[in-house]
DNA sequence: GAAACTAATAGACACTTTGTTGCATAGTTA
DNA sequence: TAACTATGCAACAAAGTGTCTATTAGTTTC
């Protein structure tokens, strides 16, 4: 449901956008056991019968939104790992996280309601394998070899405790609306991580 | 629905076990959404009526399950605070995670299938609530204020970044089979939980 | 711009689930 | 034993699910 090659017919588009607002527009009010196909319908202005056309049911309605997502972030992700400026290429994990943060923060009316109000188990599972996999390739470059080494903790561990901290701090970030710019926040989540790194320190 | 205090009638008791019981048993096969009134009484040798006797309906039911769980762990956390060795009363904080991480390991069919195989948000939540408090009142008590002042992190970053850290590690843990003692891990977590608080260091 | 294609709508269907009722039965407590 | 109360049973209306067929409307291609 993510693809986008071969030009999608508009009114596909359209309808599953009104579909997702519809969606997320719910959730601010109901919870998830609540929402219906048939509220789905009625707030998106569709008919029923068209939603069934798109997705076999809710879940699998959500589990296709978590994948869109999840794919934005890889492209911001890469996208900055190019776009890095040199003064953090010793660090670069820094400005990947600020520029996360900086989408989260954009999108936050999406991401406050599917990740930290309404606690949807696909996104946060996405998003934390995301993270899992950004700081195991970190780790196996060496370039943070010291995740395993230095605190002589277990590297699985360490993996977990990092990317548990980091998802859940932005996740208790945006329940609190955000309280801090995202560059402030990517800052003290890496001073944080830096301190499971004494390499580095 | 903890209530256990004017001596309940064993068949409410028994029901709700064997309500709780078939609710864990059909976690293991089926997601929750898929998961029926019907197919709970079916599974638990009750009456679909008798359900409703106890609760409203499933989230209510999850709930009620939820709060249980909550105050059997306060209670572990209380003892703990007694019968800590006097050696940990510099880090009481160990002791505890090692008692509540045995509680787990002893539970292990029911908090893996709530907490880390399907992750139904309200048990991740209250005992991220409980973490938080936890933390919290040894940041207050001054014994670790090092969290706050040290890393010159804001206070309420430091503390969603180590509640988050600590329950999302048990989870990864209890989610791979639990490949460390609950000794172990509860050590560990404490090592890299200490890297907080450089003052202690 | 007309023709071919495909998405969305509308109404209807059998089926499941929900939450509630009144009444009978069985277990518990005093 | 008697009073009490939890559970079981049958039935109900209401709502939701997932699917079908036929029709309308928008999109793409030539």
């Amino acid at each position: 449901m993510s693809t986008t090659s071969p030009r999608t017919d508009p009114r596909v588009l359209r309808t599953r956008q009104l579909i997702r607002e519809a969606f997320i527009d719910l959730l601010q009010d109901i919870e998830l056991e609540k929402i219906t196909v048939n509220r789905i319908a009625e707030r998106a202005t569709i008919n029923r019968v068209t939603f069934y056309l798109h997705y076999r049911d809710i879940p699998d309605m959500v589990e296709k939104i978590a994948d869109d997502m999840i794919q934005q972030i890889e492209e911001i992700l890469n996208d900055a790992s190019n776009e890095s400026p040199v003064r953090d290429k010793d660090w670069p994990i820094l400005y990947k996280m600020q520029k996360l943060i900086e989408h989260i923060a954009d999108h936050s009316k999406f991401y406050k309601v599917l990740l930290a109000s309404k606690r949807i188990p696909v996104f946060t599972d996405n998003l934390m394998n995301l993270m899992i996999k950004l700081i195991t390739e970190r780790a196996q470059k060496r370039e943070s070899a010291a995740v395993v080494s230095a605190t002589r903790v277990p590297t699985d561990i360490a993996i977990w405790y990092g990317s548990s901290a980091f998802i859940g701090t932005i996740v208790y970030w945006l329940r609190e609306d955000m309280p801090y710019t995202p560059a402030f926040l990517a800052k003290q989540l890496s001073l944080l991580f830096r301190l499971q790194l004494p390499d580095t320190n």
